[in-house]
DNA sequence: TCTCTTTGCTACATCGATTGTGCAACCGTT
DNA sequence: AACGGTTGCACAATCGATGTAGCAAAGAGA
């Protein structure tokens, strides 16, 4: 074995076990069968090509068969735990499946989205699903010119499948919890709830607020507009308003709804600098959870997003080819603070 | 547009713009000055390429170039902070060279890693990075078989360049640390410090352990076996040996050295089940950084490893064409219980 | 006008695997 | 022995892009 020895070829095998590279194809491919290959045949090359240590070329397979074996994943980013789940269970599905993930981010942006799809779509990717989509209609658009099967995942899409959590029922529990919770009850505005983080033009965020509204509603305090504070997801925007808010009612409101994990980091950036008796004047709630946040100095309840359910039924519809548009719920799960949650994947810890 | 139009090839484009399909690859590409095309024909030639919405095969390509532009990556897991911030950090610095970046998991399983490092062998990446090996020697093996430029990032290999963290310096800050606040002195063994979690073979928590022993021992109490606790990186082994250790002691050690996020996980299974007071009897340190954890019930202190730096230097080595053995160390930082640290990426959250 | 160079482009082989088609060799019948 | 049927394999086209080699036309120089 020399040390730039190139990747053996079914030429190569072809040319050490008499075959020809057609035969060798398939015999070590699954037509082998089909393509009258005798057994005997197909064990020496098989046995050669173990030897040589050959792999096929997917470039040269992808091209031929106008499948890549790749499925690609658009997740806004990495680092918070909703999106890692999602592509842990993108990952493990995939693999069961024999097919390779390529998971990007598009720290959403719809540029970055666009340039993502167009260069998987290059790769002919055999599907792809889009989490958190911020230009849902255009990525339906490239796709159904590529001819490309896609599922909207988190965010819903127009014109493909989407699967989405069920944000109106995650959110409406959450609020009823804070209500129950909520350590002072009137009507002041400190003594409201409000919601703070996301983009009110989002589909998550838009039921979201809608359930906060409708909870809030029916419980005779329909929220004013300034309990509603989608100031985006970075950490940093959502820390200064929640610090303005703060000076504006004199110290914490009764109950706060953080609308993502993102959106939680600022809030503590705040809530941590203040004494341990203001914080107990509020109860905090979190859409979306996080190990880690489960266990903060201040109780949080959060909703725990199924990830792996959202997943789940993704490459359901991609196995049972649906390509209508068609929006299927997930539940999500209300989880109290300080409990111990087992990931699908936490024994691989 | 037809609904099932195929996508558009150099074919098609020649076709259309009565050129060859040469000079359509050329005129599409950067080489079509030293090949002589007449800029006034590269100019009709992507006008008729933008109409027609043509993106390159790369496929086809790659297979024509032996290079596809993917670029691999292996992690461990995705469920967790310093993994999450390796990818972000990888997929920026891909795509700012027009890279598609590959991104998979192990679980920390060598079979499951050689099997990605074959594949990703089949789909010709460019390069691989690989954190957190389980099976260097093989990787490295496999790799210089497919002539495959890799680097090893946190755990180094024999074979190949290496970037890692220095662990013992972090792990030495770090005990120094637990050593400054512990709420109590003496020799007993309750007052004690305790490193738990990490695999004793692993290289990173080989220096890690070494360190702490070496900060112990250089402060005149050289650890017990009984005070290192290697097992493992599940937070569920992790919650048992912690609360293992509660019963051995009668209560928390004076210091608890966690080796990472995921052992974090299982220790706040347990510890949050303790009375406050009992918590106050210790100090607790995280190798790894959450920007969640920083904001727990009790204060603990990290060691955050500068994950884009680490990828940095990688690339750095790939850039120089950098091959041989080389270990590259980037300095961790220690993060201050209750500190808000800005991730590189925090603006776009 | 004839040669020589430059310009602008086309033809064709190639990368490695897959697959439709074809063709010997061999079998068993009548 | 002639025939139809099966078995086992090889040949060659194909996927789409790249790049080398080469050719015709136009321009330059004598």
């Amino acid at each position: 074995m020399t040390r730039t020895s190139r990747k053996s070829t079914i030429y190569d095998i072809a040319r050490l076990s008499g075959a020809s590279p057609s035969t060798v194809s398939a015999a070590l491919g699954e037509s082998w069968r089909t393509r009258r290959i005798a057994e005997s045949t197909v064990e020496t090359i098989r046995k050669i090509a173990a030897e040589q240590g050959y792999s096929a070329n997917m470039q040269a397979r992808g091209l031929r068969k106008a499948r890549s074996g790749l499925v690609g994943m658009i997740i806004p980013l990495h680092d918070n735990r909703f999106f890692t789940a999602l592509s842990q269970s993108f990952e493990a599905f995939a693999r069961e499946r024999g097919l390779v993930p390529v998971i990007a981010s598009s720290l959403r942006e719809p540029e970055e989205e666009r340039r993502i799809v167009e260069t998987l779509i290059s790769y002919a990717v055999d599907f792809l699903f889009i989490a958190g989509a911020t230009d849902p209609d255009t990525v339906s658009r490239m796709c159904r010119k590529a001819n490309l099967r896609h599922i909207f995942v988190d965010l819903p899409g127009n014109d493909a499948p989407s699967v989405v959590s069920d944000n109106h029922k995650g959110a409406a529990d959450l609020t009823r919890r804070l209500l129950a919770d909520r350590p002072v009850t009137g009507a002041t505005p400190r003594e409201r709830l409000y919601l703070i983080g996301g983009d009110a033009g989002d589909y998550a965020t838009g039921r979201r607020i809608e359930a906060f509204r409708d909870v809030l509603t029916e419980a005779g305090m329909p929220p004013e507009p300034a309990q509603i504070i989608a100031c985006g997801y970075a950490p940093r925007s959502a820390m200064r308003e929640i610090a303005a808010l703060y000076d504006r009612l004199g110290g914490l409101p009764a109950g706060i709804f953080v609308n993502s994990l993102t959106v939680l980091e600022g809030v503590l950036g705040h809530l941590s600098g203040l004494p341990p008796e203001a914080l107990r004047a509020s109860v905090i709630g979190c859409y979306d959870y996080d190990p880690f946040a489960a266990w903060l100095q201040f109780p949080v309840h959060m909703v725990r997003q199924d990830a792996h359910g959202l997943i789940r039924e993704a490459y359901r519809m991609i196995d049972n080819d649906v390509r209508d548009l068609t929006l299927t719920m997930v539940e999500p799960e209300q989880i109290a603070p300080r409990t111990f949650y087992d990931s699908p994947f936490a024994d691989r810890g």
